[in-house]
DNA sequence: GAGCTTCCCTAACAAGTGTTTGGTAGGTTA
DNA sequence: TAACCTACCAAACACTTGTTAGGGAAGCTC
């Protein structure tokens, strides 16, 4: 019994246009705990190179079983990655409908990021490694429109800074895009939660960097 | 004849412990050429995803005629990264050898990374995306050991700066460590050689971002 | 106890995988 | 012309892959 008990309790919707062929009707905790376990290996393996018998192994179980509770291993990183990104753009639009300045909504749009990568830790990763390729397929077309959306929120923050005066003029606006949102991400690869830091301290030091670069500033003025 | 005309001479030194069954006697050039091509689809499609079949596709040929110059799928991915290698440790070892502040030394190992990736585009991507797994293997070993001469000469950069006042000293040094690794690396995601940007112009900006932040300063001063 | 549901097992299938073996066209050397 | 080498093809091999079909054990309801 490798996964012993886990017994998170997250509010997934899962389950989007599934009234085509749902195998028999399998309760939804056992499948949220099988799609934890799917979610370790595939972040830790990759998707490609994760067997079914794999995952069914690391459950306890052998491959066709993992048949009753989902209709493809496609299905499964499907109902992970979709999952993941309802909850994280619940957290985000909750921060961009807040009426925050530019400066604010960054630091809070990272916090929110950090955050997830905590809770998703397994998703974020898998999402990172396999979107590119994944998204290719019509079944995934999410994936691309959720990339967009990400741009569009994260563009427009710096937008409105620069235009504001709180960030500076000289940069070139989508470098420092592509910049904030890989510094942010990556670190789902290297993150353990429980470890020493809170992802709102790990927020904390990234910004830091971020806003204020890495070279010490003569005075440190902020109201 | 998908691959065209591909005559990019580098001075790769393959062919490590390969006295063990080496097929015939294969061109160099060719190898070089088949290699190409490989890292291509394995950067596009991901290592396991990607089919024999379809690298021999993409260079006009059937499966089996790989097997002429190279002696498995593996052995190709371990010779791009290897030669990837090895030429940036030319580079790095440059830098670091050149008796440079630790400013400089940042510096000089940003843009020279991006100039790696500017020529090994493909290899960069691979190697960030499937590094983490095959290093499990001890064929692979070699990855490991440099993830580990990395780590050595970053963190000796930014302690040498904190020590010296050039880098800010309430920053969580691996962090900061991290956080340098991977927004240069990452870049290899979406850089495309032949774009607006130079690799040196790119290390610009963001050496801009990361030693002064993206907040206005109130005054430049640089010796 | 009959019937039903939930959850898993056993055993197989077809397709796709990396790899091997033997052959051969074309060029170079003798 | 004969022998040889390079670079590829054609066809198959053994194996792994995702997936399916039928069955059965436990627990609940009536």
């Amino acid at each position: 019994m490798p996964n012993s008990t886990r017994t998170r309790a997250s509010t997934g919707n899962s389950a989007k246009k599934s009234e085509k062929k749902t195998t028999v009707s399998p309760s939804p905790e056992r499948r949220r705990e099988l799609l934890s376990t799917a979610a370790e290996v595939f972040a830790a393996q990759g998707y490609n190179a994760t067997t079914v018998r794999r995952i069914a192994d690391e459950a306890g179980m052998l491959a066709g079983s993992l048949y009753y509770h989902f209709d493809s291993k496609e299905s499964m990183v499907d109902e992970i990655l979709s999952t993941f990104l309802d909850e994280l753009w619940a957290g985000y639009e909750a921060v961009l409908g807040a009426g925050l300045g530019p400066r604010e909504t960054v630091e809070a749009l990272v916090t929110e990021s950090f955050r997830e990568i905590d809770r998703h830790r397994a998703a974020v990763a898998i999402y990172q490694k396999e979107s590119k390729h994944l998204s290719a397929q019509p079944r995934f077309g999410y994936l691309t429109e959720s990339q967009r959306r990400f741009e569009r929120a994260w563009l427009g923050a710096l937008e409105r800074g620069v235009a504001e005066g709180v960030f500076r003029a000289d940069l070139d606006i989508r470098l420092a895009y592509r910049f904030l949102r890989d510094t942010v991400w990556v670190a789902a690869s290297w993150y353990r939660p429980g470890g020493q830091h809170s992802p709102e301290e790990i927020a904390r030091q990234y910004l830091s960097m971020v806003l204020d670069g890495i070279t010490p500033r003569e005075r440190q003025e902020r109201p």
